[in-house]
DNA sequence: CACATACATAAGTGTGTGCTTATGTATCTG
DNA sequence: CAGATACATAAGCACACACTTATGTATGTG
């Protein structure tokens, strides 16, 4: 179940802070390593989970691969948040207001 | 840290559903266990995870404890969205006109 | 008060997870 | 082609996690 991967992939703090790192912007893996403090076959292995969530895309270049943010994973945990969105009324305006922001 | 007990809770396919049961409405736990072959030990023990991660919340009633969807949980869940939101505006009119509608 | 009911907690067990070290594979460079 | 670089994969290990059975605690009922 794709739900459950990408939940199970959100679980690791280290997973999310790699995640959050792509999103600035893409990088190869090496890159992401600076200043993490974690192996290369951690940080392959970290990639290959949020790869199955679809969380991260990867796209090779040359000896390098670079990573970067695949909306496919994000749009599931929406999905599932949007199931529930009648939970939180008060921040509905807030979240219009930023709607509106992003509309150019 | 609370955005990671949300996250971990959320990642047991078995407490996603006790979730997804309680958001149809608030019950005890053993009404919660109707037809989901879960044992009450386990049962207690994933709302027990649930309470941790502020994603569900409880109200005893006499002998019963009448649990129910606690929105702080999900607002971490959005708040740690929201940050990600840039990477899928296909989706933001539809989440425009669903906004439009929960606004009576 | 004795007993039943609803739920929580304790302790033990098998399995999953995240790391490690070692090695494999692909691409670039001389 | 030989070596270096970038990354993936394999195997093993310590620990976390979801379950079990057993027991504890709180509230209601006769």
């Amino acid at each position: 179940m794709a739900e459950n991967d990408v939940f199970r992939a959100l679980a690791d703090p280290t997973r999310r802070a790699i995640f959050e790192k792509l999103a600035s912007g893409g990088m190869n893996a090496s890159a992401l390593r600076q200043g993490m403090e974690i192996s290369q076959p951690a940080m392959s292995q970290h990639l290959a989970v949020l790869r199955k969530a679809r969380l991260v895309r990867e796209e090779r270049q040359g000896r390098f691969v670079n990573y970067e943010v695949d909306p496919d994973g994000l749009a599931l945990i929406a999905g599932w948040l949007a199931k529930y969105r009648a939970y939180w009324p008060a921040r509905v305006e807030a979240l219009k207001d930023l709607l509106k922001d992003m509309d150019q």
